[in-house]
DNA sequence: GACCTGCTGCGGCTTG
């Protein structure tokens, strides 16, 4: 029988209503992967795909044509990383379920709270939920979970690739393992994603126990053919006389905003510009040159810190295929969100990660015949004497290429598996406690560890997270003289609370208001005084009062202003990216994408590396007392070398790939300290602050506990004593030679 | 040298 006609009687007649000439291949696919099985199944293709078809075309029909394992409870469950997405999702389902009159239920914390205890009272059909409001299901109403998820046959895990690495993925996957401990049976569970590097750990994250049993569907190459051009630009230093030319703004960045202008106006594109102060920045230089043609506006800024209501106008306006329309944005605008299909994508400088440039590239050439296109722009220093050798050696250009290539090789980062994750293992102690109101130390240690998501977590590890947490003066949880574990005060305050149920740290942050209108949001750490001017949500504003308490802040129109600082974290930078970074460095092929000035800076960025012979010469001299040491390596490892010889005293600073180190203050040789790095076991005796507090439940944790948290992802030891012994072994050899 | 995501229950009010 074919795949069509395995489906329900009412899902056919939804398909015919659709006027489909055929079901896709990963539909196909989908479809006999799920129907009379009990696999679990990861469902890849491009965004549009039509994955979620392909995932729930098959799981309605079951729930049709099978007897559920009991009267009541949610029949499928969707986990959506976005409320929007949620949004979506539900119209579609609505839509496809209406015929087999299945009912849809959205759940997240903007739903009303007539349709939550609807849903409480008669649970059935399809659950759309975040993992947060999930959570929030467990903490408040743990005894009804085996009750609303007792009749559940799958759990539907959408954009899975936003999920595996994160604090997130680990608090959905001990969600999934405590629904299956509370109702007593396995649940089939279904990833959807875009852009997966490596399946293999997807269907570790899917099913630890069984990852070879996840049945792979992957749709047929995307098919759409790729453009793509990278424009170079300098900055900085002196302008040639030639140069200066009648124009008034020569900055790189006027330069690109008039490029842009003038490709993109008349369609709909999306410009990610890397932060949110340069979002505003060129959104700002993309309306005056609008405005100076006296042209209609179509170019908006859109990221996270804008009011909702002006975020949902720009994606309304992307929607609406008779007024162009580009959003300057950052990654609000890459995850699955629908805005449909766009002419163009830009890239203002190198991204972070080549998974993250797929997403984004995925936005266009969505339509049959369509390419899809991507425009890189790069701002690179115009070079002088004491110029630095991460200008002289075009870092960014280098990156922007090398992420290029990756892509084009179908790379992408896999995630990290050897985390320990104590920040969310906190949370989840807390969360499982309040969830069943009381539990042994064995039993949570079974649920969360050893048949949890914290499998690298050990026992003594655990016990000493328990003790650490139960101590008097953090006093998150006690234990009772049965020995059973309740929640302390300070647990008791924080698990009642409803900021509690998200396990990722936010900012404090001013609101903006104009005329009683919020404009969005600055984190705190800006230092804006009244009669200070910024650029925010694409126009300019003068600050004119600031209400500490309340965090608000009053503003009005102003004809000047400058983007505010929004702060964030340093990227992190794949080894592989880096290792391809000096395969362009050291190659001679110049890419046929680049334009002249990109070509004529690659040739500049080649040349004065094989001149300062960084191939060959892994430390090299820089001045009297620094040196540049080429680590080869992405940012996990050089920043742990780095680190490991600031213990020493000296100082550094990091580039892709290289080290700054400076010799002054230092108590003994480089090599001399990369010999003791390159002996040692252990590298934790020479960090001199190693207790980064990144994540939302650091604070409870002891110095201990969370330098052991930072060596299992955000450090790599083994990889930096290796680093080490290898730059040593290779300027020995140089050493050698030279005599 | 960065980006993003999420949130309950209840008291008290108005309105039909």
């Amino acid at each position: 029988m074919n795949a069509f006609d395995r489906l329900a009687p009412p899902l056919q007649k939804w398909i015919r209503q659709q006027g489909w000439p055929s079901l896709r291949p990963v539909q196909t696919a989908g479809i006999n992967a799920i129907l009379g099985t009990n696999n679990d199944v990861i469902i890849t293709a491009a965004t549009a795909g039509g994955k979620t078809e392909a995932a729930f075309l098959p799981l309605i029909s079951d729930v049709l044509l099978e007897e559920p394992a009991q009267d009541h409870g949610f029949d499928l469950v969707y986990i959506g990383p976005l409320k929007a997405l949620i949004n979506d999702q539900t119209r579609r389902l609505e839509d496809m379920c209406r015929e087999a009159e299945l009912a849809v239920v959205p759940w997240h914390g903007d739903i009303g709270s007539g349709v939550k205890s609807r849903a409480l009272k008669a649970p059935r059909g399809v659950l759309l939920i975040t993992p947060e409001s999930l959570e929030a299901l467990f903490v408040r109403r743990g005894s009804s979970i085996a009750t609303l998820f007792g009749a559940t046959r799958a759990i539907v895990l959408d954009e899975l690739h936003t999920l595996l690495d994160s604090e997130r993925g680990i608090q959905l996957r001990s969600l999934m393992n405590r629904m299956e401990i509370a109702t007593g049976r396995q649940i089939r569970r279904v990833g959807l994603s875009a852009t997966l590097g490596d399946t293999g750990l997807a269907r570790h994250f899917l099913r630890r126990e069984a990852p070879d049993d996840v049945v792979l569907c992957e749709a047929a190459g995307g098919g759409a053919e790729f453009q793509v051009q990278l424009r170079g630009y300098l900055t900085g230093g002196k302008v040639p006389e030639d140069e200066v030319a009648a124009k008034d703004d020569r900055s790189a960045e006027a330069a690109i905003a008039m490029h842009l202008f003038e490709k993109l106006r008349g369609s709909n594109n999306l410009v990610f510009a890397g932060s949110r102060g340069k979002v505003e920045l060129y959104a700002d230089r993309l309306r005056l040159l609008g405005e100076a043609q006296g042209l209609p506006q179509e170019f908006y800024p859109h990221h996270a810190s804008l009011s909702k209501e002006h975020r949902e106008f720009v994606e309304k306006r992307l929607k609406d295929a008779s007024l162009p329309t580009t959003a300057v944005c950052t990654s609000t605008l890459e995850l699955g969100i629908d805005i449909g299909s766009v002419t163009c994508v830009a890239q203002i400088g190198a991204p972070f990660t080549v998974a993250s440039l797929a997403q984004r590239l995925g936005r266009s050439g969505r339509r049959a015949g369509q390419p899809s296109i991507l425009r890189q722009y790069q701002i690179e220093a115009r070079l002088e004497k004491s110029s630095h050798l991460a200008d002289r050696f075009r870092l960014g250009l280098v990156r922007a290429i090398a992420m290029i290539e990756l892509y084009l090789q179908k790379w992408y980062e896999p995630p990290r598996s050897s985390a320990l994750h104590l920040s969310t293992l906190v949370h989840q102690i807390l969360a499982v406690i309040a969830e069943r109101g009381g539990a042994s130390a064995e039993r949570l240690y079974v649920t969360l560890c050893s048949k949890g998501p914290f499998y690298a977590v050990d026992t003594t590890l655990f016990l000493a997270v328990l003790r650490q947490i139960g101590s008097s003066d953090i006093a998150l949880i006690e234990q009772s003289d049965n020995g059973l574990l309740f929640l302390g005060r300070q647990g008791e305050k924080l698990v009642e609370h409803y900021s509690f149920y998200a396990v990722f740290k936010t900012p404090e942050e001013f609101r903006l208001v104009e005329q009683g209108k919020d404009l969005g949001t600055l984190p705190v750490d800006n230092i804006l005084a009244p009669g200070m001017t910024i650029i925010f949500s694409g126009r300019r504003w003068e600050i004119v009062e600031i209400h500490e308490r309340e965090k608000v802040i009053l503003v009005t129109r102003s004809k000047a202003g400058a983007p505010p600082l929004f702060g964030g974290d340093p990227g992190e930078i794949h080894n592989q990216v880096v290792e391809k970074m000096f395969e362009v460095l050291e190659g001679k092929a110049v890419p046929i994408y680049l334009c002249k000035q990109a070509a004529a800076l690659l040739a500049e960025a080649r040349g004065n590396f094989a001149l300062t012979e960084a191939g060959f010469h892994r430390i090299i001299a820089t001045g009297e007392d620094s040196h540049l040491i080429a680590t080869r390596k992405g940012s996990v490892v050089t920043n742990t070398l780095a680190l490991a010889l600031g213990g020493f005293g000296f100082e550094t600073s990091i580039y892709d790939g290289f080290i700054e180190v400076r010799t002054k203050e230092a108590k003994l040789r480089l090599e001399d300290a990369l010999a003791l790095i390159a002996e040692s076991k252990r590298l934790s005796l020479f960090y001199r602050q190693a207790e980064p507090q990144s994540e939302k439940f650091h604070p409870f944790l002891s110095a201990d506990l969370l330098q052991q948290d930072a060596l299992s992802c955000r450090l790599d030891e083994t990889g930096a004593i290796r680093l080490a012994s290898e730059i040593l072994a290779s300027t020995q050899q140089q050493t050698a030679r030279n005599r």
